[in-house]
DNA sequence: TGCTAAAATGTAAACGTTTACATTTTAGTT
DNA sequence: AACTAAAATGTAAACGTTTACATTTTAGCA
């Protein structure tokens, strides 16, 4: 049967064209009478409305647009859950774009932004892939941005955003580590420029200098949050001269890799502490200690949040409070020991 | 800067609309002269394309839906990486939809299936989540399918598929096991309903006939792909009066909640195979023994091959050799010990 | 210089909606 | 019944492209 369009049925309902737009879209600006006519033509006509011409008439796609830095690392996947489950609510797909954390990304997204077919921006990446200028509306696009997971940085402050307190949880974590005696506490972090990264190794520092420990730059590495990364890391670590009694992975992606490398080395006395409390997190040998962060619910608000700035549209300059904080907590199961 | 159209461009280059279309579109059909004119007005008119309009005229919209079984399992990201660089490649976006296996999956897929603004569909659930009639094109929908990682039933047979032997790969694993000394034999599989489970299980089944080992009921335990269900799968086979000495999970995922509920309950001696080798597979405690499956080049070619049919479109009815069949590997690392 | 074929360009229609505005119908009031 | 306000409907334009077709320009050749 050949594509049938709102022509078709109205001819078939025996009104005009006007009739069935409103009919499907504004119901109760219409007859009862003229509804069931325009109903039983549509199913007549096998009409289906042509959501391209939609689309392009409205303006909109009810498309939303989530930049990652990894598909892979379960704690984004839980974060899209999230998104998902309220975008899913409001009738809108998402495009994952994995930010592949290289340099020609900035580029890339920029181009993207601008072309894809898409109402709104959810930047779940840890550095902002493109410069901060493109966010304000002078370089084309207007779309909302929202950006979950991270705390925003200076420039970019004016953005909405969603995230924990990364500074305050990288300090939480830490002082548990020298709660249980641990002094000599190295960090495995991800991307030196990385916000995310700088903000949890700002509480690692804070809560060192806070015990009255020095901090040794040796046990500072930053790789890539990748599970290969941590496990290098990890090793150059334990080939110091002076190792540590616990390493502070800031991703618990990263520190599966570590714990790995660590049995697999026979290093039973080491202990470790992750991040994120993902789903893997309890099924690790040992167990993970980590601190949660409430990714779905993070996913959630950041997606509703989006949706918010969509509806408002150009209507109003949407500048309410922008940084929405959501609670951590320290998890604590088993990879973390008594320090020497 | 209000947002310019192709007439504003047309205008300050001083030519027609049509040239400027041309230009962007066929720029060997136009003029060297024109080409430089128009390009130089759209960068004065900060021009670009509504993509929206050029969907709705084109009728395609250059995204690709990709229906996946759960988002968070290792195996399938690594497939949607797979699919997302060939992707990108072609201009693509996709958007992924997660088909929870639940019951009202079906019909809504169905009529995302409709409503979504795709050109085409890569199916990795395992269930088709719709009845069988609704791929033939009667329905009013004649978007291209693929199915990936499954093999498809007969029913859909039509489709065209990309996927492991997955009865010779359970075998093979099921083989191994057995070559360790291994005869009692646990399963741990996911729906009961769906193909790659039953095709697995056949595998299965059959190693065990050819080794002459009666197959014990009991011992095939079915759940849900998650970490928790094998978890409560094991549970139960290790409360059998007459335990198995080795676990076959047909998944990574299940199988290190297998892994952890022996290692947790202290079971030191039962061995556990895996199937998929996703990258925790070399991670966990012990590194798990598995079958791997090309997940990224699977991704890779279905992606190739959805992209075929779309360029293909209503021209040819494509009916070429439908079921692209890829390679498969025992990984033998040390989750799997001699049998008693 | 003509003439012709090819190349380049322009004109205008079409894609399927939504919606402002005008018109008609309905219902309510006197 | 006559009038009015509200509700329902219809008419037609608009959204920004692409493209078939018609027209003009160019270039090659005699």
């Amino acid at each position: 049967m050949a594509k049938s369009s709102i022509t078709d049925v109205a001819a078939i309902a025996g009104v005009s064209i006007a009739t069935v737009s409103r009919c499907l879209n504004n119901p109760d600006k219409v007859s009862e009478k003229s509804r069931l006519k325009v109903h039983e033509a549509i199913v007549k006509a096998n009409y289906t409305p042509n959501v391209l011409a939609q689309n392009f008439r409205k303006g909109r796609t009810n498309i939303a647009l989530v930049v990652i830095p990894s598909i892979g690392d379960p704690f984004f996947t839980e974060v899209v859950r999230g998104i998902r489950s309220v975008a899913e609510e409001k009738a809108y797909s998402i495009i994952i774009s994995e930010a592949q954390s290289g340099s020609e990304a900035g580029e890339d997204l920029l181009s993207m932004l601008a072309s894809k077919q898409t109402d709104g921006i959810i930047l779940l990446a840890s550095t902002p892939p493109f410069p901060p200028d493109a966010v304000t509306s002078e370089s084309g696009h207007n779309k909302p941005i929202v950006i979950g997971c991270e705390t925003v940085s200076a420039e970019l402050s004016v953005l909405p955003s969603v995230h924990i307190d990364n500074v305050g949880a990288a300090a939480d974590a830490t002082d548990y580590l020298i709660e249980r005696g641990h002094n000599r506490i190295a960090l495995v972090c991800g991307q030196a420029g990385s916000l995310l990264t700088k903000d949890r190794e700002a509480g690692y520092r804070l809560a060192l200098r806070k015990a009255g420990i020095t901090l040794d730059p040796e046990l500072i590495v930053s790789g890539d949050l990748s599970i290969e990364g941590a496990i290098h890391a990890t090793r150059s670590l334990m080939s110091l001269r002076h190792r540590p009694s616990a390493i502070f992975c800031t991703t618990d992606e990263m520190a599966m890799g570590c714990l790995h490398e660590l049995k697999s080395q026979g290093y039973q006395d080491v202990s470790v502490m992750g991040f994120d409390d993902t789903r893997y997190a309890a099924v690790t040998e040992p167990p993970l200690t980590t601190v949660r962060q409430p990714a779905y619910e993070i996913g959630e608000r950041t997606m509703l949040r989006l949706c918010e700035l969509i509806a408002a549209g150009d209507s109003v300059e949407y500048l309410g409070k922008t940084a929405d904080i959501v609670p951590h907590r320290l998890v604590i199961r088993n990879s973390v020991g008594p320090g020497s």
